[in-house]
DNA sequence: TTCATATATGAATATATCTTCATATATTGA
DNA sequence: TCAATATATGAAGATATATTCATATATGAA
């Protein structure tokens, strides 16, 4: 029941909402989800540590950059979990916020490195 | 996604998943809740109007009290969200608490009017 | 109407969670 | 080694949530 009810209240934040719907698309460092979410990069590691200790995520060093993705375990979960609250809740309200636009960019520009250090709330220029 | 997260807020709390629990059972009312769960009658009425907030239950008056169940679609979603986060998590951590077995008492010595008033915390004399 | 029971609710407090700021650590490259 | 970049983290402040206490409302029965 603690354990459930932990698992739980990581999930209910909208931030690690967004943040586990990018993972499923792609692993990510910490510079790209504080470009994505338009965040501060402290805010962005706290939610990564309640992920973590949640065993939702794991990550690795890669270089400078700590890389965050979905180990096997929480993709299957996460696929059964977002099924049963029905995906249309999730998956369109993440277009809406451009989250997936991003993501993209992030993706097709290899951003990793370089807009990763662009001040948060901006588009890149 | 607000609406996702106000939903799993509800459910990320350790007294509103008994009560769910217990509500896939049986429909309770409130003082029958109150005695399972050892506590006291406004907590409880203060998570219900949580719970019914979050579309996951309704009630009804009858009489005195005031019944609340889950409705066919809250049944229907919580199987599927329970069944995703693994039954075995729930299920048996509710026997554990002795949930179960107070509602059985409650069913057995149909209770509702009686014990209801006897104090939080304590078994029926 | 008056009393007892069942429930709801506002307000105060307690507690937990989130965000921000400052700073520490780790890595890379000059 | 020094500087720059990427990340983590402790602490303070801000906000949200939960619990308790007092009290209001509604029902049924005397």
């Amino acid at each position: 029941m603690k354990d459930t009810v932990a698992l739980l209240k990581a999930l209910a934040d909208p931030t690690r909402l967004r943040i586990l719907l990018l993972l499923q698309v792609r692993e990510l460092c910490v510079c790209e989800l504080t470009y994505i979410l338009g965040m501060e990069q402290s805010r962005v590691s706290h939610h990564m540590r309640i992920l973590r200790e949640a065993g939702l995520t794991t990550d690795r060093r890669q270089g400078r950059w700590m890389i965050y993705r979905l180990p096997k375990r929480s993709r299957a979960f996460l696929d059964g979990f977002f099924a049963s609250l029905g995906r249309a809740r999730l998956g369109s309200s993440t277009r809406r916020t451009g989250d997936a636009r991003k993501l993209e960019s992030c993706v097709r520009k290899n951003l990793r490195g370089r807009a990763c250090a662009a001040p948060p709330k901006e588009a890149r220029s």
